[in-house]
DNA sequence: TGTCTTTAATTGGTCAACCAATAATATTTT
DNA sequence: AAAATATTATTGGTTGACCAATTAAAGACA
């Protein structure tokens, strides 16, 4: 049950919230850029509690299009009302994401992380990862490998110089984890994984990117066509 | 000031929470796996309001590091007691992203969406990308200008049928606008994004994706030449 | 009349009490 | 003694009240 946002979506006194910001968009009674109503004045329109109404005020401040002052009041994004209605829209309609999808993106990301990282990590990064590995490698027989993994690939990550790269993979990786320990994926580990990791580093120190990208992509091959049959 | 984090990290007393979850664990209080304390217990501990460690919980789920049950309490994921440090511990330093790491984030998403679109797009996509962009021309001598190029881009993401990309890109966006609405850049239009548009379109519709995703990338090579000079 | 000061109302932030569901314990029954 | 049942305690979820800062309004003064 993968999530990017923040709110369990079953709980409906938040997306009644939503709704209402957007019906009110509609009928103009909410201009873009304005000032949006009080707190408790909403909770009380929609006889929810004002907790809900914070939640779904916050959630509209993670995405951007809110603003809020202390003591003073929240403001909406001035930005078209068409473009307001899409982005809430949008927002509600999040849901849980498919396997297939999000293991995609990881791969993505994770292939554009390694390149960033070929041209910006430092002796120290690379220090760094072949720690990991080795940290890998003395954990491959017990159960700690796959986080192990997951740490080595952290730290490629932070090679690459984008915190936000970074923090997506923050976000998803723990969701695929979840998702393949239910399905018994990756239970007995390959022997071909050492070397891949080994590659990687040895792609990294080289600087050469493009060898990088493919050892990524080699290495995250199996995941990748796991969750395509996993889809049908 | 854009963030990746749906607390803002300079109310100190939801950090305290994670610190303290930290330390926890570095003691072996907490076992990963394990129930973590209860709600009221850590708030009176820390001398803190529920409502931050609420927070603190809610964050720590988002990552997926925590799941809570109603009426029952919260387990921590049955990680090694590293990885979960290590992932408490970039929770933490989650601040601000710089601009650059934004806009590189967003070209390559935008490169993979439109590359995938080229693939998984069907007639119905197509015929609202066109109007999207239809709807772009006709705004395009007004402010408005900005929000319809970014309907653009998610009917593409929406045809890419990824919907975590989807979702980046929707978070990403809003905060690169903001960034250079401040900047002033993007004030006056260029009749080339006229044309840009159109050849993206033209590409998708031909399934050719590189010609789709160097024309993405043209396409937004003005805002990344823009980031990175700002970065320096 | 116009400006400054003072006061009252409104706002988001925080906290403590309450609710229903769960888990643990005590009690009864077989 | 063991199992089933009833009771109590604990849990996250929710609500309403309180707090300090801000804003708007009223009043005093020039």
């Amino acid at each position: 049950m993968p999530m990017l946002s923040k709110f369990n979506h079953k709980e409906n006194a938040t997306v009644k919230v939503l709704k209402h910001l957007y019906d009110l968009i509609n009928e103009g009674k909410l201009k873009p850029g304005s000032k949006l109503p009080a707190e408790r004045k909403l909770a009380e329109e929609l006889c929810v509690g004002r907790t809900h109404v914070r939640n779904a005020f916050a959630e509209l401040e993670f995405y951007g299009i809110v603003k809020t002052f202390p003591q003073s009041g929240s403001v909406i994004a001035a930005i078209h009302h068409n473009a307001l209605q899409g982005l809430i829209s949008d927002i509600m309609s999040i849901e849980n994401y498919d396997f297939f999808s999000l293991v995609e993106t990881r791969l993505i990301l994770e292939m554009e992380s390694v390149r960033l990282a070929c041209e910006r990590a430092d002796e120290k990064d690379i220090e760094a990862l072949k720690l990991a590995h080795k940290d890998y490698l003395d954990n491959f027989h017990s159960p700690r490998r796959v986080e192990k993994d997951m740490i080595f690939h952290r730290v490629i990550a932070q090679a690459s110089r984008n915190d936000v790269i970074k923090s997506m993979l923050l976000i998803i990786t723990p969701d695929i984890l979840s998702h393949y320990v239910t399905k018994d994926f990756c239970s007995t580990p390959l022997p071909t994984d050492k070397h891949e990791h080994q590659i990687i580093i040895d792609a990294i120190e080289a600087r050469s990117s493009s060898k990088a990208v493919s050892a990524m992509r080699l290495h995250l091959d199996r995941l990748y066509t796991f969750a395509k049959q996993q889809k049908i």
